[in-house]
DNA sequence: GTTGGCGGTCTCAAAAAGAGACCAGCACTA
DNA sequence: TAGTGCTGGTCTCTTTTTGAGACCGCCAAC
C-alpha cells in the first residue's frame, strides 16, 4: 500500500468533514461561537435573562469581574445584538441593560448548556481530580 | 424616600438573585462554563463528536489553530474528562482523540448552542453592521 | 465640605495566545 | 546513502487580551 494513497485518502476524509459534516474552519458560525465563548458573556446572558439589570448591578452581582471587562463585555454583547443599553436621564444617569429578542432566543440553548453543568460539575471535578493524580 | 433603604432594597435584590436564583458567583457551574468556553473547546469537541481524530488530522481540519493551542486545549479536555487520549505503538506513534462519554453527553447541549449560532448568523452580523454604522 | 454612589475611561502590569524554530524516529525516494 | 516528509509534540519570543486600580464629573445626603 502506497503512502501517497493513505495521504490522499486523509485528505479526502478532511475535506468530506468541513464540506458536509461540519464546516469547521471558515463558517460564520464561529464567529458567533467566538462572540459568546468569552470568559464572561455566558455569565452576563444567564444574568440579564432573569431580569434587566444595572450597571453596578451587575458589577455587584459578579464579584470578580473588573469594570472595565465588564464594560467591554457588555459593549461587545450589545453590539452583537443580543443586548440592549437604554440611558434614564435621572439626577445620576443610570443605564439599563436587557436581553433583545435575539438574546433572548440564544439564551435558551445556553441554559441547557448551563444546566448540564449544574448536573455534570462534580463529575468533571472528579475528572479533574483524577488526572492530576495520575500525573 | 431614604437612600439606606434604597441601598438596602437593591442589596437584598442582589443576595435573591445569586442564591435563589442564579448563583452566579461562586458556583461550580462557572468553573465547569469556563472551561468549555475557549477559543477552541467547542470547535474541537463538535469535531470529535463526529468521529474520532489524530493530531495531525484535526491540525488541518482547524487549520488556524497553532500547534501550542491545539496541544493545550486537548489536554485541558482531557483533564476534564470530556476527551480521551489514545496512543497507538505503530512505526511514527499515532495518537488517536475521542470523545468520552461525558463529553459525548456534554456535546448534545453544545451542539443545539451551534445550531442556533448557524441559524442565526446573519443575524448577529446584521445587528454587528448596524452598529457599526450607527457609529 | 466631605463622603458616597452613578457609569464609566485611562494606564500599567500580568497572563494568555500566536508564530515559528526545533526535536527524535522511521518510511520512502533519488 | 543522503535527502525529504510525516508523526506528535516542546521551547522561545512576540503580540494580544485580561486584570488591578487610579481617576473623572456630577449630584444627593450628611
Amino acid at each position: 500500500m502506497d503512502s501517497k494513497i493513505l495521504n490522499l485518502k486523509a485528505k479526502l476524509e478532511v475535506y468530506k468533514a468541513m464540506t458536509g459534516g461540519g464546516n469547521f474552519a471558515d463558517c460564520p458560525v464561529r464567529d458567533v461561537i467566538q462572540g459568546i465563548s468569552g470568559k464572561w458573556s455566558s455569565l452576563l446572558v444567564m444574568a440579564l435573562a432573569e431580569k434587566p439589570y444595572r450597571f453596578g448591578e451587575l458589577r455587584r452581582l459578579v464579584p470578580d469581574i473588573s469594570q472595565r471587562m465588564l464594560t467591554q463585555t457588555l459593549y461587545d454583547l450589545q453590539r452583537d445584538g443580543y443586548v440592549h443599553r437604554e440611558v434614564f436621564p435621572t439626577k445620576p444617569p443610570s443605564v439599563e441593560y436587557s436581553l433583545t429578542d435575539l438574546g433572548r432566543s440564544m439564551s435558551g440553548p445556553m441554559h441547557q448548556l448551563v444546566q448540564w453543568a449544574e448536573l455534570n460539575h462534580d463529575a468533571v471535578r472528579d475528572a479533574r481530580a483524577a488526572f492530576d493524580a495520575r500525573t
